[in-house]
DNA sequence: AGGCTATTGGAATGGTCATTCCAGAACAAG
DNA sequence: CTTGTTCTGGAATGACCATTCCAATAGCCT
C-alpha cells in the first residue's frame, strides 16, 4: 500500500523538533521545515493538518526524548533530593555541550510566545508543568521522611517554589553564556532545599 | 517651529508600550501602533527610525515607569529584606489587578523572542538584568550586616540565585491565573532568604 | 486672509508566510 | 510493460507586514 516513508515519522518529527527548539515556533517557516526534514511540502500537509499540528507532535516527542531521560530519575519511586541534584546536573551538562547561547526549554520558550487563543498548545504546556510539579513533590516528600521537619502543605509549597524557580533557570540560560552563574544557581537551590528539609549534605 | 504633537511623545510611547507588553514585539504590527497611538503612519516613521527604534524607546520607558516604581525601594540606600518583600508585594498586586492572564515582565517576554542578531535589544535586556542583580545584592548585603552569617561571595551567589528565581515568577505569571500559587512562591522565597541570612521574621 | 511648514493617512512597494493545487515521478502489483 | 497508488516539489493563492511616498490637510505666524 503505502510506499516506505523516506525518513521515518520519528526522524521527521525529530528534525522539526530541533528547529522549533532552537528558533521558536514563530520563527520557523514551512519552507524551513521542508528543507530540514527532507520531506516534500505536499507530504507534510498530508501527514499533519498544518504547522500547529506538527508542532504539537513535536511537543509530545519532546516529552519522550528530552524530558523523560532527564527528569525520569526524579519521578522514580524512592527518589529524593539526590535525584533532583542529578537532574540539575543533566541540565547543566546539556547547556555546556551547546556552543552558542543555549536553547533553554522548549516548553518555556513556547510559553512566552503563545497567545491565550492557542488552547491546544497551552494545554500541553500546562500538562508539562503538572508533570514536573508532581515529580518534585514526590522527591521532596521522600526526602522529608528522613527528618520530618515539614508537613504536607509545606512540601507542596516547596515543590511549587522549586518549579517556578526552575523556570527562571531556563529563561536565564537562553540569554546568557555564563555557565558558572547557572552552576552556582543550581548549587544554591539545592542548598536551600536541603537546609529546609534538614538534610545537610546532598550527595549526587 | 514644531507644531504641538497631538499626543505628547510620552503618551505615544506609553500606548506603544502597553501593546508591546501585552502581545509581545512580533505580534504587534505598525498598523496596530497607528490605531492605538492615534499618531499618523508617516509621523511614526519621522519620529522613530522604525519599529525596532520605537520598541527601544518603549524598553527605556518601561524602566522609568514600571521598574523604578516597583524596584526603587530595593535600590534605596539602607534597604534590606523588608524592601525585597515589598517589591514582591507590588508584583503580586499588579498581577491581581489584571483580569486575564497576566502580561508578565516585558523584558522577560522579549528575551524569549529575541534573536542573537538583535544586539541593540539584547543589550537593553542585559542592562536590566544587571540593574536587578545589583539592587538585590545591595539589599542582601545590608540584611547580612545584622548577623554576618555570609561572606561577600555567598551574598553574590544568593543575589544571583534570587534574580534567576524571580525570572521564573514572571514566566509563570504569563501562563497561569493562579495568584495563590504566586503568592506562595513569594512567601517561600522570602523565608528561604531570611533563613539563610539568619533573620527569622520579615516585616513588610 | 495668505503663505509656510509639519503632520496626516491612504496608496504603493516589495517581501514573507501558510496553505492549496497539481502534473509528473517513483514505486508496487499484475 | 501497464495500471493504480502514493509521494514530490514547484507554482499559485490570499493574507499580512514594514517601510516609503505623496497629495491633501491643519495649524501657526505675519
Amino acid at each position: 500500500m503505502a510506499r516506505a516513508k523516506s525518513p521515518s515519522r520519528h526522524a521527521l518529527v525529530d528534525s522539526a523538533l530541533k528547529l522549533f527548539w532552537k528558533r521558536g515556533y514563530h520563527r520557523v517557516s514551512m519552507g524551513d521545515l521542508v528543507r530540514e526534514t527532507g520531506v516534500g511540502r505536499g507530504s507534510l500537509y498530508s501527514d499533519f493538518a498544518g504547522k500547529e499540528a506538527l508542532f504539537h507532535a513535536c511537543l509530545d516527542r519532546y516529552q519522550e526524548t528530552v524530558v523523560t531521560p532527564a527528569f525520569g530519575g526524579v519521578e522514580a519511586k524512592g527518589a529524593g533530593l539526590a535525584e533532583v541534584g542529578q537532574y540539575l546536573d543533566k541540565l547543566l551538562a546539556r547547556n555546556a555541550a551547546h556552543p552558542g547561547p543555549d536553547v533553554g526549554c522548549l516548553v518555556l520558550n513556547t510559553l512566552a510566545q503563545v497567545t491565550p487563543e492557542e488552547t491546544e498548545t497551552l494545554a500541553r504546556l500546562k500538562a508539562h508543568g503538572r508533570r514536573l510539579q508532581k515529580g518534585l513533590y514526590q522527591a521532596l516528600w521522600q526526602e522529608n521522611q528522613k527528618h520530618q521537619k515539614l508537613d504536607e502543605a509545606e512540601i507542596e509549597a516547596l515543590a511549587r517554589f522549586t518549579l517556578i524557580s526552575l523556570q527562571g533557570l531556563w529563561a536565564q540560560s537562553r540569554g546568557s553564556r555564563d555557565i558558572e552563574a547557572l552552576r552556582q544557581y543550581c548549587k544554591t537551590l539545592l542548598e536551600l532545599l536541603a537546609n529546609r528539609l534538614g538534610t545537610d549534605e546532598v550527595t549526587t
